[in-house]
RNA sequence: GUGCCUGUAGCUCAACCGGAUAGAGCUUCUGACUUCGGAUCAGAAGGUUGGGGGUUCGAAUCCCUCCAGGCACGCCA
């Protein structure tokens, strides 16, 4: 289903050829309902190439424009600007179109890819905290956005399981080990005896040897350490588990740090034998020397002890992903101190022939109220899995003031969903490289731009066809589209401006994946409950008669499934009634 | 020291590849309820876009410079 904006970029395009004009600028949706619903610069462009007026371009523009199949005629405007204002006859046809159309009118991407989501990524013996939000939540969402939008997408949970770390976890496992810790709270023990470990290896050289003789028994292939190893993966990831489930994540494959091991040996072998790396001071490096920003800025791919390091395993993984899994787009969303590392990671397998669209998706910390990075009150990093357990609670407190007379089992799958969605919301509502606050309260607001707003727009749409009776008796989630063609009759302004911002869904999903911006759809969710709201004061629905009646419930389902829709692909859920 | 990121209303944040009078929400103030879930809506107030230069028809956006904060810069990940 083609959009207006293409629509009318395509008619503009047409204008611009037959009046002899290059093609040049943009139409995009107006910045101001007085400029219409559509509006382009390409006069002001056009004008400034061939130094002419840029009214006057403008004026010859809008002469070839042909447009009364869907809109006004075009107007010039301001410094040269033409805008468009759709026919509301036109917007009622594609509101009906979107109806029958289980995409909503969002097209498949016209050359569908095959991209590697690599997100999340937690480390074995540490448990996740708030640092890892971003990653995860951000990762997800643009997982399931680039999905919808029919690109093959394979999610990557590139666990750190494999390193120097785990020559103290074992030292720790054997000498500190507390067996009825360990029964309560796996990883809580293992994190403890871990940190000890860590703190006497600082201060005692030989506890520091004793790690390091574990961790050269466990690469060698120790039976007992690599008995206790596993172990500690195995009970690391019975945690992470827990937190997805809250969360809703799901990986296609989960290739750990570990999964390379065996590979690294070979991936400097081939750096070094074609020419890419070289030995310098006892390790092999990979030198940038024509890149101007890596100039100074080697890269390590084995260290002078034999070793190999995270960035030997970043060129194995790209072989991985490249090589075997095929992908033509990798995408990492890992945060923005590990931008030079992804620098020299990408210029490496640029070098080694590999032309794959690699990113690095960085984002801002989360900071607690003194906007200082975020801990707790001991310092420590905040554990994810409280905080989300919290965020639950916090909503549950909210359920039984606002509306105690729900069941207990809808209470606690309510809250869930608004606890949970509440987080999530907080994050992609906002652009991804800005820092921003974690403020309990204002992620649970029912006012402002948040997950609990988007939901309670929701609620309210479910609650109109709870009282609508059984011949509206359909569900937003269903697969089958439960709706009949039917006429919509747009005639209140409020009717008018909620189905023009529906239409633009289609326009607004393919938008997000430009530049990783999932908060260009949770802004566009927000405009979209505001207009309903102002529509539901303006427009009764279930009192209003015929036509009008049918056609408000069409616009108010269509208004429920693209807010379901769109938070869906946002990773979060709506609840029936809340 | 070098490089990257950030700086927008009192607070939390938008502004898509340079576009029109920089937009929301919270807070404050003024209105609208025998409501389809008022958990809402309508309206008002609030700005030298960190400072200063420059590029042009036009700059929060691009360039230079300074200030503030954060991060990174050869064997941790």
């Amino acid at each position: 289903m083609e959009t207006f904006q293409s629509l009318l970029a395509k008619k503009l395009s047409n204008a611009l050829f037959a009046a002899g004009l290059p093609n040049a600028g943009e139409l995009t949706s107006a910045t101001d309902p007085r400029f219409g619903d559509y509006q382009t610069n390409a006069a002001l462009i056009v004008a400034k190439q061939q130094g002419e007026s840029p009214r006057e371009v403008a004026r010859r523009i809008v002469e070839h424009l042909k447009v009364d199949d869907v809109g006004e005629a075009p107007t010039v405007a301001g410094p040269g600007f033409i805008n468009f204002t759709l026919r509301p006859a036109v917007v009622a046809e594609k509101t009906a179109s979107m109806l029958a159309d289980e995409r909503l009118g969002v097209s498949q991407a016209e050359s569908p890819r095959r991209i590697v989501v690599d997100f999340g990524s937690p480390n074995v013996a540490k448990p996740m905290h708030v640092g890892h939000i971003r990653s995860i939540v951000l990762g997800d969402a643009l997982a399931r956005i680039a999905s919808f939008l029919g690109h093959e997408v394979i999610r990557d949970n590139h666990i750190g399981d494999w390193g120097t770390q785990f020559g103290m976890v074992i030292y720790g496992w054997k000498n500190l080990l507390d067996q009825d810790a360990l029964q309560q709270n796996p990883l809580a023990e293992i994190v403890r005896f871990y940190k000890e470990t860590n703190a006497l290896a600082t201060s005692d050289p030989q506890v520091r040897e004793a790690c390091r003789q574990e961790l050269v028994k466990l690469q060698g292939g120790d039976k007992e350490n690599i008995d206790i190893w596993n172990e500690c993966v195995a009970l690391s990831m019975q945690d992470f588990e827990h937190v997805y489930e809250l969360l809703d994540i799901h990986y296609d494959i989960q290739c750990g740090e570990s999964f390379y091991h065996d590979r690294l040996p070979g991936v400097v072998e081939h750096l070094l034998k074609s020419g890419i790396a070289e030995l310098s001071e006892g390790a092999v490096v990979v030198f940038f020397r024509d890149v101007p920003e890596l100039s100074d800025k080697p890269c390590i791919i084995r260290k002078r002890d034999g070793g190999f390091n995270y960035a030997t395993t970043d060129v194995a993984t790209v072989d991985y992903r490249l090589g075997e899994l095929k992908a033509d787009s990798v995408w990492y969303v890992v945060g923005a101190p590990q931008t030079l590392h992804f620098k020299q990671i990408f210029e490496i397998a640029r070098r080694q022939g590999y032309q794959a669209d690699l990113r690095h998706i960085t984002f801002g910390s989360i900071l607690g109220e003194d906007r200082k990075l975020m801990k707790t009150r001991s310092g420590d990093n905040v554990p994810l899995r409280e905080l989300l357990e919290e965020a639950g609670r916090r909503a549950r407190k909210i359920i039984e003031e606002k509306n105690p007379d729900l069941s207990e089992p809808e209470k606690m799958d309510v809250a869930q969903i608004i606890g949970i969605g509440a987080v999530k919301y907080a994050d992609l509502s906002q652009y991804r490289m800005t820092d921003y606050v974690f403020l309990w309260d204002k992620m649970l607001s029912l006012q402002g731009n948040t997950a609990p707003y988007l939901q309670n727009a929701y609620v309210r749409i479910r609650s109109i066809f709870r009282k609508a009776g059984k011949s509206w008796n359909w569900h937003p989630a269903d697969k089958e589209i439960g709706w009949k063609p039917m006429r919509i009759c747009l005639n209140e302004s409020a009717e008018i401006n909620l189905a023009k911002r529906l239409c633009q869904f289609a326009e607004i999903v393919p938008q997000v994946l430009n530049d990783f911006r999932p908060n260009i759809l949770a802004n566009y969710l927000f405009e979209v409950a505001n207009v309903f709201h102002t529509f539901y004061e303006a427009c009764p629905v279930l009192k209003s008669e015929e036509p009008a009646r049918s056609s408000r419930l069409a616009l108010c389902y269509l208004t429920g499934r693209v807010l379901h829709r769109g938070l869906d692909l946002l990773g979060i859920k709506v609840p029936e009634k809340m």
